[in-house]
DNA sequence: TAGGCATCTCATTGGTGACTGATACAGTCT
DNA sequence: AGACTGTATCAGTCACCAATGAGATGCCTA
């Protein structure tokens, strides 16, 4: 869809750069269907990686790097599972994903 | 940070994947530096195409490349100077993006 | 009309990142 | 101890997507 604009305006070739880093940096890490599903997963109450790995049919050591990913970035946390501590239970840190979306948001408005 | 959960939850093998069809997409548009720096220029009002090349040290038909995306995904619209119709202003259609916005967030809440 | 400017389109190519496979590690059970 | 489960790590491979290059389109000016 088309519209015309009232004016002419001159031309601006000294626009700076804005500075998206970050915002990218939380993009980037949401744009992959198994983190975002992760995440997803999460929403209500810790899973463990055979149960998200089951869940969203890929395999453990794929989750298990890309848990990795989120845990670097602080968006969750691991928890041995008090029972059986062979099993690693994740969960989200609210807060870091509070933030997070908060910062891409922040470079769009 | 590894916390010890204070009872073993019985395993759910059977959790079903969310859908995150749609957020995912969204996320997938923004995870790009060009397109998000795009997004971001745009929040001050409509800018050519020549001018965000300029800004972002990128070629035009780069530019242009991206641009088509957010079109094709209704975050932007298109409108040819009234004075120089050569020149093709963008500007973000601000009720898209808060519906992308919307539809990320709520894929993690 | 010709020539130039601004933008668009599209096929090709290169680089980044996700999945795989193998291995290592931590904990459980007999 | 040894076998097994669950998870982590890492190098290698492959697929996807962004940047490039070439060409086309639409508009302006002389």
């Amino acid at each position: 869809m088309r519209v015309e604009l009232p004016v002419l305006p001159d031309l601006r070739m000294d626009l700076p750069a804005p500075d998206v880093d970050e915002p990218l940096d939380v993009a980037t890490l949401l744009a992959d269907r198994v983190r975002l599903s992760i995440l997803a997963l999460l929403r209500d109450g810790p899973h463990c990686v055979c149960e998200m790995a089951a869940a969203l049919g890929v395999r453990e050591n794929n989750v298990s790097n890309h848990l990795a990913r989120l845990r670097e970035a602080g968006l969750v946390q691991a928890a041995r599972a008090a029972g059986d501590s062979r099993r690693v239970y994740y969960e989200r840190d609210e807060v870091a994903v509070a933030d997070a979306i908060g910062t891409l948001v922040g470079a769009l408005r």
